[in-house]
DNA sequence: TTGAAAGCGCTAACAA
DNA sequence: TTGTTAGCGCTTTCAA
């Protein structure tokens, strides 16, 4: 900077001023220091003006596990939203340990981010995270934290919404499986389960509802379980798109066709659930918007500015093959048929 | 700083070096240093400490998608190995425009980070790369990148390998489904498909080898495309996952038993290949531990030790129901046979 | 074994 | 409209 100050003839604090376009400078001074710095390739060096300004102009984004298409596709979002505003993104990725997100947090407090995006929820008996909260710019994304801003869907209104399109097609055993324990918008999901029958006057009965840990595996067992066990079950929702994977390959195996005697729907509308066969039945969440959102969001709590405490966005029902009939797989079909 | 030194009743040098262990202070000191700095819950910063040392401890990974779970996975390794040495992780997700890369260069050459990890390969006629390469400290995964240390797998063996095992099914008229023409990694792969049909006597048939862009619909048009001209084809090599489930659907929709008719292999190793109906045939890469691989050698290059210029992970053939006869999915077939 | 002090590269008072 | 200067919080000579 001392460099392309000397060579321009101004001062670093005009060359400072300059770069940043204050409206204060001259506009001939300017562009002489513009045309200064690009010739010398100058670059202002992000960390002295964080260290001065006490801004790093970053910003974590915490996820349970990164390898997972959902979670990444919304990372995606956030990458790109956190760019455009000048942000650059750091990752977390608990994968599994949630005692992690302990560290991720130090990163906040001791100044290498400004704020933080927790996909993660809030993990059981995380007394930590309480107070972290209060002292950090926090949103929490897709997975509620009681005290912190929160964007996501409405999970509890969209499982309703499924599972009400499984009983518009005259399903009556409808199983469920939830998410883990401790996940709250699981437990939303299945309030929304439990919603969608109440007003059908259907029974709720625990023996239809299954605990899967998200895995398309768990949805596998989960599913032989409830299955083996309730051979009158002709529809399952399963809480996201691997359970629902995992619950049609069961099915598959246990010779009982989708949807023919059992509809499948899944949660989340993963590109693979649309792809797999048959195509599966979801709820598509707004993945990207989830993330800018968050962003946007977490822009504004880092600049004090008001924030609701929750933003919902829309999501989608689709019904594909899982839950509606649809015509032979013959060789009249065209290819578009599949792709959607 | 100069809070914990004054309890401590020291000198913020002395509280500088018992914090990072320098074996020259007095033990009784350091003790003393640590235990106020924890009583005050001080935490070093990050920036001061960056523009001191004119290290930042962080690494910059750049992927061209980061929604697609073969990049992720291999992020969710770099974030791990990053962490494990003391090194914060941020992306760089190009999603399609290639041009942002140089954004994410300038992060490194402006300071921002000290290394780079690029999964994305070198974008056609993308001069300024050739140079930021010499200059900062770049590591190229799964696609090379000429006159950068590689980490990945042996893409031209592996795809001989594929193509093999459908020779060896008694396949002969075998089309490929390559990847984008700037690809090497495509080259590298088409190249092994080349290979193992000279190996095997075949002759080689232009007519048989398509390009997708990787994606589970160009997979799928391709493939229409290629059957409807040469409808003797028995099997297909793609170059990926998604372009091999693209395969099936669009065979499926021809009318065309997989693997009966025609046998169907990708490449990559994702999950959801291997949830997929039929269970996908595909060259499985060590994602995760081309991560941390790509990580170790950054760290290396970043202190100036002599790195191989390439370090190639063993891959793994995994024959599945696409390729391979299974018995018939009736009621008799456990679970596991479906699960692997 | 410890302390004093310089300085990493920048921004923002404040003064001119 | 521009320049001077202090100082962000740390590490690292150099001297004691």
């Amino acid at each position: 900077m001392r460099e392309i100050a000397d060579a321009a003839g101004v001062s670093v604090a005009t060359v400072s001023r300059a770069l940043k376009g204050d409206p204060v400078v001259n506009e001939e001074t300017r562009a002489r220091v513009a045309e200064t710095a690009a010739r010398l390739a100058y670059r202002v060096n992000p960390v002295a003006r964080s260290l001065r300004t006490q801004r790093t102009q970053m910003i974590l984004a915490v996820v349970p596990d990164i390898g997972n298409p959902f979670y990444s596709y919304v990372l995606a979002g956030i990458e790109d939203e956190a760019q455009r505003n000048g942000y650059a993104v750091l990752i977390g990725n608990l994968s599994g340990d949630a005692s992690r997100l302990r560290a991720y947090g130090d990163q906040v407090l001791s100044g290498r981010a400004d704020g933080i995006i927790l996909l993660t929820g809030r993990p059981p008996g995380d007394v930590w995270l309480d107070d972290f909260v209060k002292i950090a710019p926090v949103v929490a994304l897709c997975e509620p934290i009681a005290g912190v801003p929160f964007v996501g869907i409405d999970d509890r209104a969209a499982a309703a919404e499924a599972v009400g399109h499984l009983i518009s097609l005259g399903c009556r055993r409808i199983a469920h499986i939830r998410g883990p324990r401790h996940s709250a918008a699981a437990d939303a999901r299945e309030a929304g389960y439990r919603d969608a029958l109440a007003a059908a006057g259907l029974p709720v009965d625990a023996k239809l509802i299954g605990t899967g840990d998200t895995t398309i595996d768990s949805g596998h067992r989960v599913t032989t379980t409830l299955v083996v066990a309730q051979p009158d079950i002709d529809a399952i929702f399963a809480a996201n798109e691997e359970m629902a994977i995992g619950a049609v390959n069961a099915l598959r195996a246990l010779g009982r066709p989708v949807p023919g005697a059992v509809r499948v729907s899944g949660c989340d509308g993963l590109e693979f659930g649309a792809k797999y066969f048959p195509p599966l039945t979801t709820i598509e969440q707004p993945r990207p918007d989830l993330g800018s959102t968050a962003v946007a969001t977490l822009l504004k709590v880092m600049h004090n500015e008001d924030v609701p405490s929750m933003k919902l966005l829309p999501h989608k029902l689709v019904a594909r093959a899982t839950t509606v009939d649809q015509v032979d797989h013959t060789h009249e079909r065209t290819t578009q048929d599949f792709d959607q």
